[in-house]
Formats: structure tokens, C-alpha cells, sequence
RNA sequence: GUGGCCAUAGCUCAAUCGGCAGAGCAUCGGAUUGUGGCUCCGAAGGUCGCGGGUUCGAACCCCGCUGGCCACCCCA
């Protein structure tokens, strides 16, 4: 066994995954670029203040799932990983002075995300996240805007059946009404409470709507419903949400026990689902409004929304659905010589060819020729450029290693030529 | 953070009752010295996850640790 592994919860995208990666992130920057998010990038750690504030200082991510840097001496300021990315974009929309850009601030950010979690299929320590936000709109179409293009995302990805599940938690002015109603309904019932559901309840009596506790399921159909307690101004502006979300021809599915885990949302909550796989560890992505944030990391009132896509658990469920990915691309031809000793000149040509733009391998172990064709012919390419005797003249042998023929060919005319056949000619 | 299942070659897995660690794939080499994916031959590759214990003897039984997976918790 290995001395050294990749730390536990993280892993290596070996060269064959790779592509499939890839091809996310480029679905990722072109509908940013379709939709106006323009990409920023932001450190992978910020201090824990940054989080703690934004993130909600009483919420799983900061209490337990945080990874913390060490402070290097006592005075230092204290650091930690970040756990997902709006509360450092958040943070940046303040610094840079961005209320005075045009309104609202798209932006977007694909990079991992940190936290201590235990390790489980579709859950890492180090995860890949495309976030999308929009900062400093507080209508609804804005929302509708964001929650669509989630789901074209996931279509691009090759996943048709994703859904969106959608609730509004009201804001700071109406929660908490319903909250005492919530606890006070509970309360009535404390004795069929499941002991460990009766601490939760103390802390965060939103989190028991979406128990899978059988007791406290049967509990819940007669829960309040939050929809049902909202003030107007977020009954309003859900109604229009989902008002625009019909006019777009966008589904949704409304799920009134939908409660995201960070303290700073208000209003729209939405997460995204594979149908027939609404798990709590199936979530392949979610988001929603959060109109206190930009307040709370130092800014102005400026109202927000945005979501964060889970690439892992996209390029998983695209495994479990079958869906096609790309695989590595061979180069199109792999110089071999006849010559075993020869790799000075097979260097030389694949150099220039690739010179021209063409991507070309040379053979540099010293083999014969034969092990140096079945080697490219195994990688996949199309063609072997065969260097020997001709070569004097001037001339190579170009072999298409899929129909097994050659011919001689002038080295100067291969570039022309293989631009041509990589072109599908 | 809680509970359960698992860990043998790079990968996928065997190894009878506790009795000499194996196969397929992959890698490298050879099959009369300029022609490939197939075939044949061969080589290399192991701290049986790690550390203790029981035993004449442990891949196998017991304990601890690490890691993976699963269910919670929670999230993406």
C-alpha cells in the first residue's frame, strides 16, 4: 500500500474523468456567458468572520463542518476553507464597490468548496460547486430567471428529468410568527416527538418539517404551513415567482417542508431533484433568495438570489442515468520511425507538426516499429507518420491505422494534409 | 458527531477446516532484425490497509486504528 493517500473525503479526477469534467464547466461558462453572469473568482479562504456571518453562525456548515486553518501565531486573523461561495461573493460585492455597478450584479464562480463532512457517495470534503448569483434585484422575475437557468443547466448536462421543488420562507418580518406558531403546534404534541427531534426543536424548529422521521411525518400533515402565514409582500412575491416560472413554461413543484440549511435566505428556496430521487442526499443542487446578506457582511440593504449546482453529484447522476460523456481525445497521428533509436528525428517532425496547431504525439520510447504502431493504435489515433529510408528524400509513410493503408507523402505537405483529415474530410 | 458492512497486485476478484498468496485485465519484453489493436510465450508487479493479540502456524480468529461504502445528521 501507498505511504501517502489523498486525504479522506478528497480524491484524485484521474485523465479518463477529466473530459467529462470539462465539458461541465464549459456548459457552465456558456450559459453564464448566454444569460450575462460574468465569472469571478474568489480565494478559497476568507475569515471565519465572513462565514460565520454570512453563513449563519448556529448552521451544521459553521458548527461542525468547517474546515479551520490554524493561526500561524496569536495575533493572526483566523481562516477557514470556504464552505460554498456566495458569502465570499457577497463579501467581494461589498469591497469592490459593486452597488455602483449597473444593478443587478450578475455573477458566477465554478471552484471547490470545503467542508469536514463525513465522507459519502456524492459527499466530499473537497466538492465542485457552480454558483450563480444576482445581486441587487429584489423582483420576482429575477428569481425565475435563476431557477430556469439551473434546470437548462442539467438538460445541458444531458439530465431531462430534473425538476425544481419550490417554497417561499417568508423574511425577517413574518418568520418569525410563524416559527412561534410552528413551536407552539409542536409543543402540543411534545410527548409523540421522538426524544432526539424534541433538542432540534429548542434550536431550529424549521428543520423538523423535513424530517423523515415516521412519527414526526405523520406529525407534520398537520403542521402549519408556512405558505399560509406569509406577510403579503412575500405572498406577493412568491405568487409572481411561480407566475413567471408558469409563463416560461417552467415546472415546479411546491414543497412547503423545503427549508434550506444557511440562516441567510428569505423568500424563494428551491432545490433542484432527479425525479423519483428526492433524498435528502440526492439534491443535485439548490439556492434562493437572501435579501439580508449584502447587510449583514458590512453593505448596504441590497437584496440577492443565487444557487450552487453540485458538479460531483451531476457527473454521478449522469454515471447512474447513462448519460454520454466525452472521453480523451487521442491525438491525431503519433510519429513512429523504423529507426528504434530515432527519437531525435521522431521529436523533430511531431515538433513541427505541432507547431501548425495539430495534436500530434511522437513515439520517444526506444521500441521497434511494430510496438510503436500497436501503442498508437491502441491510444486511438488515426494516423502513423512513419519515418525510415524515405525520409532522405524528403518523404514519410502515412499510415491511417483505421483502414490499414499508406502511402509516401512529402513532410512538408503533411501539416496541410492532416489539418485537412482532422477537419473530417 | 452516531450506527452498520467492508478492505488481498495499478484495476476487478479468487484462495476448501487456520497449513507454501493466485487468475483475468492493464504494464513491459519476445515470437529470424520497415508495419498495429487479434493470437502465442515470458517478465515485472504483494508489509494480504496499519498496529497489537491468540496459535506450533493467521489473508482467514480477537482488539484497536486508518480508509471506503451505506443508513442517520446535514448538505451540494
Amino acid at each position: 500500500m501507498p505511504p501517502y493517500r489523498a486525504p479522506r473525503g478528497t480524491r484524485d479526477l484521474l485523465p479518463a474523468e477529466r473530459p467529462a469534467w470539462r465539458a461541465l464547466a464549459d456548459i457552465a461558462r456558456s450559459l453564464s456567458d448566454a444569460y450575462g453572469y460574468r465569472e469571478i473568482e474568489t480565494p478559497l479562504f476568507e475569515q471565519v468572520d465572513v462565514f460565520e456571518r454570512g453563513v449563519g453562525a448556529v448552521t451544521d456548515i459553521i458548527e461542525k463542518e468547517l474546515f479551520r486553518i490554524a493561526p500561524r501565531t496569536e495575533d493572526a486573523e483566523v481562516w477557514a476553507l470556504r464552505p460554498e461561495g456566495t458569502a465570499g461573493i457577497v463579501r467581494a460585492y461589498v469591497q469592490h464597490g459593486m452597488q455602483t455597478w449597473p444593478q443587478p450584479v450578475r455573477l458566477m464562480l465554478l471552484g471547490p468548496m470545503f467542508r469536514y463532512d463525513r465522507p459519502q457517495a456524492g459527499r466530499y470534503r473537497q466538492f465542485w460547486q457552480w454558483d450563480i448569483e444576482a445581486i441587487g434585484d429584489a423582483g420576482p422575475a429575477i428569481d425565475a430567471e435563476i431557477i430556469e437557468l439551473g434546470l437548462r443547466f442539467y438538460r445541458e448536462a444531458g439530465l431531462e428529468d430534473v425538476e425544481v421543488h419550490l417554497n417561499s420562507i417568508g423574511d425577517p418580518g413574518c418568520r418569525p410568527a410563524y416559527i412561534e406558531a410552528l413551536g407552539a403546534f409542536y409543543a402540543k404534541r411534545l410527548d409523540e416527538l421522538p426524544p432526539h427531534e424534541r433538542e432540534r426543536l429548542a434550536t431550529n424548529p424549521l428543520r423538523l418539517l423535513d424530517s423523515k422521521d415516521p412519527a414526526l411525518v405523520r406529525i407534520n400533515v398537520d403542521a402549519p404551513v408556512i405558505t399560509e402565514h406569509l406577510c403579503d409582500a412575500c405572498a406577493d412575491h412568491f405568487a409572481e415567482v411561480k407566475d413567471h416560472l408558469d409563463a416560461l413554461g417552467v415546472e415546479h413543484r411546491p414543497e412547503t417542508g423545503l427549508v434550506r440549511g444557511l440562516d441567510y435566505y428569505t423568500r424563494t428556496a428551491f432545490e433542484y431533484y432527479r425525479r423519483g430521487r428526492e433524498g435528502q442526499q440526492q439534491a443535485l443542487g439548490g439556492g434562493g433568495r437572501y435579501d439580508g446578506l449584502v447587510e449583514l457582511l458590512g453593505g448596504k440593504h441590497t437584496p440577492g438570489i443565487g444557487f450552487a449546482l453540485g458538479l460531483d453529484r451531476v457527473i454521478l447522476t449522469q454515471q447512474d442515468a447513462g448519460v454520454e460523456v466525452p472521453s480523451v481525445r487521442p491525438p491525431i497521428a503519433v510519429v513512429v520511425g523504423a529507426d528504434p533509436g530515432g527519437t531525435a528525428e521522431r521529436l523533430r517532425v511531431a515538433t513541427d507538426l505541432r507547431a501548425e496547431g495539430l495534436p500530434v504525439r511522437a513515439d520517444l520510447a526506444i521500441r521497434k516499429l511494430g510496438r510503436q504502431l500497436e501503442a498508437a493504435a491502441r491510444e486511438g489515433s488515426r494516423f502513423a507518420i512513419i519515418l525510415g529510408d524515405e525520409l532522405s528524400e524528403g518523404n514519410v509513410q502515412l499510415r491511417d491505422l483505421e483502414a490499414a493503408s499508406q502511402k509516401v507523402v512529402a513532410i512538408d505537405d503533411l501539416p496541410a494534409l492532416l489539418l485537412r483529415k482532422s477537419q473530417g474530410s
